[in-house]
DNA sequence: GAATCCTTTGATAAAAGTTATCATCTGATA
DNA sequence: TATCAGATGATAACTTTTATCAAAGGATTC
């Protein structure tokens, strides 16, 4: 497999062997499966695996930019009490989300209809870099607290 | 706060205090923020609320229709080898995501610029339900596994 | 307003998902 | 082939989320 050998020597990786069975199984398959089942696909190969290469390699293999995150949202659960059409900014950086009224996009409209799925809602992400994130180089925080209400809940 | 009340009376769930304080700590802010932001918020009204209670309300919410998911995702890390410009159908039901060419969309424009917000990437989920789904009222996979190649990693 | 019923809550354990640690091993380069 | 930085495997630890269940609290009826 040289292409991929060529893939690690462009990113400065090492070309192990796990890593071309982890890139393999990722890469072979359609859909976008779960470290679990990424791990589970790999140890068919070498059963010695340990689940933490998977992760680590995922992880570096986004971060050198061979493969992209589906969600680049936070981890955890997040709500949204916004039920208007609005879409999200996203920043790269920090993770802070922001909405967007859906006026500010041109409508998102489908040429091609996927077959077999039942269109219910467009939701856009506009990732990127925010202001914020923009002036002041590097910013680590987990995120702010809830800021107080004004008034008391009665 | 009587339109709370009647929230709750419409999808038939009990008007408590918590409900009420959970309810009012996500909406007053514009953020998106975490189960636990929204805990050290509503602990400030009630010291002695679990963070349980936080959890399961928010998604009783969610399951109402009163508040929405930011992510409708997979809550596990998934990556995506595709690195062409394309955008993500994504199953309400099964979570399945699936990639579907940005030709396939009229391209995605923002109309008015939102201010000091760096734009480098669109990314649509196209939410709805796939066909499997649509067939097969109820699925319950946790996902299938990661195909076998038909070629070896030769 | 009190009784009843059913839902919700709080405390906690446990599961699920992810990351850190570190001794050992291996790919890349010379 | 020797060297060394970086990668791996085993495992512990950590974070996030869910399940369990006894006790408490809304909603409804009288």
């Amino acid at each position: 497999m040289p292409e991929f050998d060529q893939l690690c020597r462009e990113h400065n990786l090492a070309a192990t062997h796990q890593r071309r069975i982890i890139f393999h199984a990722v890469t072979v398959a359609p859909g976008h499966y779960s470290p679990e089942q990424i791990y589970d696909a790999v140890r068919e190969e070498i059963p010695s695996i340990s689940l933490a290469t998977v992760y680590k390699n995922l992880k570096t293999f986004v971060k050198a930019g061979i493969l992209r995150e589906v969600s680049p949202h936070h981890g955890t659960l997040r709500v949204d009490p916004n039920l208007e059409p609005h879409h999200h900014l996203v920043c790269r950086k920090c993770k802070s989300i922001t909405d967007i009224d859906a006026k500010f996009l041109d409508p998102v409209r489908v040429r091609r209809a996927p077959a077999g799925f039942n269109i219910e809602q467009f939701s856009v992400d506009i990732l990127g870099v925010c202001s914020k994130c923009s002036s002041s180089p590097r910013t680590k925080t987990k995120g702010s607290p809830v800021p107080k209400p004004t008034s008391r809940h009665s």
